[in-house]
DNA sequence: CACAGTTGCTTCGAATCCGAAGCACATCAC
DNA sequence: GTGATGTGCTTCGGATTCGAAGCAACTGTG
């Protein structure tokens, strides 16, 4: 960061770098915690959690991955492994043979239910305990309008401009 | 669910989510530039750009470590990888035979020179985009203060006053 | 109805990650 | 010195991830 670079300012690095190793942090926590409570890593807390809120307890693979940020084969993989323990069932959809439908089970949601306290608890410790409210507020403000951006915003605007992939173009490659 | 429980309200966990979700989003974007425009992980870019801002150029794999939140044996293979690029050296450590330096090369500040211009894009474009001048300050004065308060609370603390278990549920085997 | 294009999910191979165990050097007693 | 500990890094095995390719079921057009 003392770096010639005509980029970003100091607030602007810190702010992401912030953002990068808060969350980074917080996540290795939490993984922890629910690793050694129920021995569910986070993504598979992340469905169970998602499947628990959800009206009837079950939601279609798709809607599952679109909550959650992880690609539909690790979303495959990590449904295996939950129905292998019995966490969660998966029935094909009625109205659609191709579409899988994931259902908590009872076991799923008292397993959720053993975790949830410690995982509240690593927040308070970790997150929240050095924040006053207003900032939490503040927080959740500015990061859910970061959030509703990014996910709207078309993934492949990375690249300036590029359109059809002709051939084996060496892409940017400066 | 919003269950009658004693959890977090909904400002916080708004917070937290928007966090959890907002970071995994710009990191899957920032990786993927960082793929194309110099096929680097998102790691490997961090330990060039940590290094590229080192007063000489190296630091040793535990300061490393430390800066980045990776464990150290993901950092020996990644070092290991970038190694094999020449985009770093490993030599010994001349008054600790145990340790070992890690050095950016010349090859590997081009390849840093070349990923930038991209990287600061995508920041601009996805996570700078949204938020206003002060959104940033603000965020950047938060989120310091969470990652600070988690790095140096005691990585054990996961569960710490929380003894009570449901019944006699079997521990984990150790 | 037949066909082409979509959509939903899974399988496959490769890359990456972590924790535990192991190895080698350092340091601290005595 | 010499053994007991501690520190720095690597190796090992296993878990998890992704993208690309594959399969099966739907949809739209004539």
């Amino acid at each position: 960061m003392t770096s010639p670079r005509p980029s970003l300012d100091a607030t602007q690095l810190g702010a992401y770098f912030a953002l990068i190793e808060a969350s980074s942090l917080l996540k290795h926590a939490v993984e922890q915690q629910l690793r050694e409570a129920g021995d569910l890593s986070y993504v598979q807390f992340q469905l169970l959690a998602t499947l628990g809120d959800s009206p009837a307890g079950s939601q279609r693979m798709t809607d599952l991955a679109d909550g959650v940020v992880y690609s539909r084969s690790g979303l495959t993989y990590q449904a295996q492994t939950l129905e292998k323990r019995d966490l969660v069932t998966r029935t094909p959809s009625s109205d659609d043979e191709r579409s899988t439908t994931v259902t908590i089970t009872d076991e799923g949601r008292a397993v959720l239910a053993r975790v949830f306290p410690g995982h509240i608890a690593v927040l308070d410790d970790l997150l929240f305990a050095p924040l006053s409210r207003s900032d939490v507020e503040t927080l959740a403000d500015i990061l859910a309008r970061a959030r509703d951006h990014m996910r709207q915003t078309p993934p492949r605007s990375a690249a300036p401009r590029r359109s059809k992939k002709p051939a084996g173009t060496t892409d940017q490659a400066r």
